[in-house]
RNA sequence: CGCGGGGUGGAGAAGUCGGUAUCUCGUCGGGCUCAUAAUCCGAAGAUCGCAGGUUCGAGUCCUGCCCCCGCAA
């Protein structure tokens, strides 16, 4: 079998790996090399850097719909996809035999759309995964072949459960091929009544409120790390919050909301919330660096009383 | 030349007007204790990012360089 890989970001490279080493990989399709950084230097995906230290032919297309020639002349049988960054054709789906099949990182169809994985973090689930469809026009709404599931970890953020979901997609990648050589399967539609969509995080979304209730900040600060990062303010200036959990803290007359009600060097920074206390266990202030919470307590770096988000 | 912050014992910081360095945490040893993350006593550990320069003398002033980080893209 001769197949096709696109995709992009770090989430696709184990799954590239797997699938390049059943030797099938006949070219990979990934995103222009972009900008990066604070000197804006011009960085290739790491899929490409992957597919280029196989020897595997790349290719970069801008807009892929616009190159649909040059797929169909790969003479593959199927493409799989998994985090590609643009959205396929009819005439791109129609290029390969077999189909074009995409390693999607949540179950559907739940969380269609460009954040799976932070999504359902900030949604607190408890169980996520990895679903496997054949690609149909619509956004993530194929047809399913199977999923695997796994659990959201208690504490784990989004970066940590993406490098889980990374190893379970490429692992069902390599069950996808088998399962295309063996022609023996069944797609299952999704239940379009049960779909959630989600876009693309954006930063606004990161600013902790702490008039919210602690499990949902919680939630919110794992699901924004590694990005956009979680955020508040202290003294007029940004503190971004990479890590937090429920704190088990008792005050007499409760704070305001916001208020930081400990901050010493062995017990932590712990903030008043709507229905309790958050510690924010790793913190970063404006141009410094990253640390644990004990240590910027040390550091002097914010005092009880003072107040966030202001 | 996008804006900005920073490099001081393992960690986080202080260091005023230049005179070889202070604090907190941690670590190690010991005391107290049934015990302890609590507390007390003590110890180890820093050529102050690098290279030059000024000076009797520089973490502290001047010049150049390297590295790390936040925002924006």
């Amino acid at each position: 079998m001769k197949i096709v890989f696109a995709g992009t970001p770090e989430y696709a490279v184990k799954p590239l790996e797997a699938l390049l080493s059943t030797g099938c990989v006949a070219a990979v399709i990934t995103q222009e090399d972009k900008p990066v950084g604070r000197k804006n230097i011009l960085t290739p995906p790491p899929v490409k850097v992957c597919a280029e230290k196989f020897g595997v032919p790349v290719y970069q297309f801008a807009k892929i719909r616009e190159h649909v020639q040059e797929i169909v002349a790969i003479g593959a049988d199927c493409m799989v996809t998994c985090a590609y960054g643009q959205l396929l054709t009819a005439d791109i789906l129609d290029a390969f035999p077999l189909g074009v099949f995409n390693l999607h990182a949540s179950l559907l169809p739940k969380f269609r759309g460009a954040s799976p994985i932070q999504s359902a973090v900030l949604a607190g689930e408890s169980v996520t995964g990895v679903t496997v469809m054949k690609t149909a026009l619509g956004m993530d709404t194929g047809d399913i072949l199977f999923a695997e599931e796994t659990p959201i970890l208690p504490n784990e953020t989004a970066g940590e459960l993406a490098e889980r979901l990374s190893v379970l997609s490429a692992k069902a990648a390599l069950r996808l091929i088998e399962t295309l050589a063996t022609g023996n399967f069944t797609l299952t539609p999704q239940d379009n009544a049960l779909a959630t969509k989600v876009r693309k995080i954006q930063k606004e979304n990161a600013l902790l409120d702490f008039s919210k209730p602690v499990r949902e900040l919680v939630r919110t600060v794992l699901g924004m790390n590694p990005s956009p990062v979680a955020y508040t303010y202290l003294r007029g200036q940004v503190l971004n919050v990479y890590r937090a959990e429920e704190a088990d803290y008792t005050e007499e007359q409760p704070s305001e909301v916001g208020t930081v009600v400990c901050a010493l060097p062995k017990k932590g920074v712990v903030v008043r919330c709507q229905d309790g206390y958050i510690r924010l266990t790793e913190l970063q202030a404006f141009g410094g660096k990253r640390m644990r919470d004990t240590d910027f307590a040390n550091g002097k770096k914010v005092a009880q009383g003072e107040k966030l988000g202001e």
